[in-house]
DNA sequence: TTAATAGTGTCTGTCAGACACTATGTG
DNA sequence: CACATAGTGTCTGACAGACACTATTAA
């Protein structure tokens, strides 16, 4: 049994991020060939002796590469085929991560940098359909459940909550209906506190995510409330 | 590099039909160690020299193990951890297929039995886990896809189609708000042809999947008419 | 007061579920 | 004819979307 017959083992992560209303991939230089110091999605191999899982592999990535800790991770796709990657058969446990808007700011250094995602052209690999899969997933899920308050800083107003919504599907909703669908899946709840540094206007409720939900995901029957 | 650093990777695929008005799991007699002669979910290695990508791994493994050619083929979740295998870290990327109730007879031998997936207690590996997962996954995806068409012979009735959904949701639907569904998703197509041979009553139209579906899928934006 | 956003009350068109009714075959 | 299943017409309660109205702050 050579190394020949075992395929090469890599996750592959798409971290995401809201910045100025458009979402955003994490890009990290590569360091080494193939694709040297070209921007791909953060990713590395398998490490048998320090992984003890699939998940496991990619928080160590997370955490070195990226510097994160524990952001919202959830397995993808896998893609593998011997055309991939010109090293030979290999296999790519793509996951996606969802980061809070204000952890952005603590990561940046020459070796990371957020892009919108709207403006990625070309990726090496097979890392442009793997983003793909991943933007389509999050705003496919954005339709029906409460994924998106994993973008969400530890405190929110529910309006705040509505534009990341919007952002994310790219069209308007109805303020009344969106927030009874938020109340329905009973994700988030209010904090003892008024926000107001906005400006003249009314402060609003402050919200946070239920400590239980902070790894889960509420979905609903139904949509939300898109306009016609 | 030796091969420990690159973690074992296989393919498993859970093989569902519906017999008897209940979901049916594959399981296959496996021939070697581990587990030798224990009945798992049919699997096996990727072979990287005949295996374009882990799709063609498992059409092989369906050709070769159970017989089956191009049945509804989707990958389902990678498990891939330290424990699941003694051998070592290893990769099983799951998939499942769906069969035609008319497929299942021809495909039976001594390596390969239907099992009802209610009645499955054990299985080797983390076998349970995956079959439990594709079982969820096709249920779920039966209250909002046509994913069940890919478990009706070559052609069926309106009324048959209905009983497959109805043993998958295991609750009965509406007539009405199903036909009406059914239609929306304009996966079937009448048949000029009748059916007959059922006895005293009126003959019902024969469908067959539209032949561009056969291998897609289609969603609708809300549920089927389940009753209350 | 005005401006601006927060939060709620409520109308209406649409549609899922319900169910009755007609249609068409066999014996 | 009776009986069984196929297939359709149509009512109704619920609810998504729409939108106006009140509430509450700063300037």
């Amino acid at each position: 049994m050579n190394s020949r017959s075992h395929p090469i083992v890599t996750v592959d992560i798409v971290i995401l991020t809201l910045k100025n209303g458009s979402l955003h991939a994490a890009l990290a230089k590569r360091d080494k060939e193939p694709y040297a110091e070209c921007w791909a999605l953060p990713g590395g191999w398998v490490h048998p002796d320090e992984d003890q899982d699939d998940q496991a592999a990619a928080t160590r990535i997370l955490q070195s590469k990226v510097g994160l800790k524990s952001p919202y991770l959830e397995q993808l796709c896998t893609f593998a085929s011997r055309s991939r990657d010109a090293r030979g058969w290999s296999v790519s446990i793509a996951q996606y991560a969802l980061v809070p808007l204000d952890t952005v700011g603590q990561v940046n250094n020459a070796q990371l940098k957020w892009v919108a995602v709207d403006e990625i052209r070309s990726l090496p690999f097979d890392h442009m359909k793997i983003l793909q899969v991943a933007v389509d997933r999050v705003r496919s899920k954005t339709l029906y459940s409460s994924l998106p308050v994993h973008l969400m800083p530890a405190t929110f107003t529910l309006s705040d909550l509505q534009k990341v919504y919007e952002s994310l599907l790219q069209s308007s909703l109805d303020k009344r209906t969106f927030r009874r669908r938020i109340e329905e899946l009973d994700v988030v709840e209010p904090v003892a506190g008024l926000m107001s540094e906005g400006g003249a206007h009314r402060p609003a409720q402050l919200f946070r995510v239920r400590p239980a939900m902070s790894k889960k995901l509420s979905t609903a029957e139904s949509n939300l409330g898109v306009k016609a």
